[in-house]
DNA sequence: AAAAAAATAAACCGATTGGTCTTTTTGTGG
DNA sequence: CCACAAAAAGACCAATCGGTTTATTTTTTT
């Protein structure tokens, strides 16, 4: 029978060593690691996870919907497609001010280090990267249907160009810890958005 | 006095761990990993080299070398600067050709995990990532002196977009295991260096 | 307030970690 | 062919790994 009170400590032991697992890797991050970011003995972790992979799992998934609920909230935001595109380079310039991105892109950092090696957790990235593909295609058609957006424009290619360019950016802004490329990358996605303009 | 020997095994290790520290990661790459890769005891690895950053280091340098290497040759055998600068789209498009890419970007995969954990080893990247840079922005440079890329181009603009766009479609090759992504950003790509023509 | 159940702490486990030390093998110069 | 040094093998080390088990505490139910 599960109870608040395991309810709780579950989270507590999620939101603790989220910044954890994302700048240690799966790999990089032992029980140890988990005890001592949430104050809790190994029985007590071990009473509320099945093991590390469930602890990693569950951490990824906090991760990814952060992000998600943060893209989500700025989108809503605005009815103007273009203007709902622009939040993504929008965000990543700015990801210094956002704690869950600070450690780095959990599916960047998740996907270099589980496609060789951890099949579960790989599979959670990829669904992360097929749910943000899917959600940037959206966009596109939903603005090409308003008549904001050119009716050539090809979501799929726009939406993997997107992707890719961030992610790559934000690995070279956290190998170099400065900001630079990331600027320059995001302010011509930004321009190449500002481009499918109808 | 070092004999030609040690500097053959030397040689063996780091050719036989490439790949090893490229699938597994600094992390997650032990030294029986070294040792079953190699077929070599432990006694024999730490006699040649310090410890297992030394071997992580010089293994990254291996494949760093590698990929330059290959580039390099590529872009010598043409004079015109376009062609010069599809050779990143080309070689990356069929980048399971290539033993030393097959198991990942070594700058990719090092980046993500180095960054926050292993300083000496961020700082290869860092080292890598700028010479990569430079070298497509005096690829540019170059163009743009010939008269055959447009004066109004940006070197360091194009070249961080260019890095960007090839480690972000790599992630997503990687993870997903399969090239739809990648080759549809890097024609995306080609398209936007094609367009660089004066 | 007592009993039952759930949650946490802490001792403990074998396996593995990176690394050292001693022994054995191997290649080389006289 | 022998002596010597370099190189490789393998036993060994303490520390740490992920995980289990038992004891204790806390919470809930009666």
């Amino acid at each position: 029978m599960k109870t608040i009170k395991s309810e709780n400590t579950k989270r507590l032991i999620i939101e603790k060593t989220a910044s954890v697992f994302n700048v240690n890797g799966y790999a990089g991050t032992s029980i140890n690691d988990v005890m001592s970011a949430t104050g809790l003995s190994k029985g007590c972790i071990y009473g509320n996870f099945e093991n590390k992979d469930e602890i990693a799992l569950s951490v990824f998934d906090y991760n990814f919907g952060k992000i998600t609920q943060h893209m989500k909230d700025r989108i809503l935001a605005t009815e103007d497609s273009i203007e709902r595109l622009l939040v993504y380079p929008h965000t990543y310039k700015n990801y210094f001010r956002y704690p869950y991105l600070q450690a780095g892109c959990p599916i960047l950092n998740t996907a270099t280090e589980a496609d060789d090696t951890h099949p579960a957790l790989r599979k959670r990235v990829q669904k992360a990267l097929d749910f943000w593909k899917t959600s940037i295609e959206n966009q596109i058609k939903r603005g090409i249907d308003r008549n904001e957006i050119k009716a050539d424009t090809d979501p799929a290619e726009i939406a993997i160009v997107m992707i890719s360019m961030i992610e790559g950016a934000f690995m070279q802004a956290k190998v170099n810890n400065h900001m630079t490329e990331l600027n320059i990358a995001m302010s011509f996605l930004e321009k190449l958005i500002r481009n499918l303009k109808a």
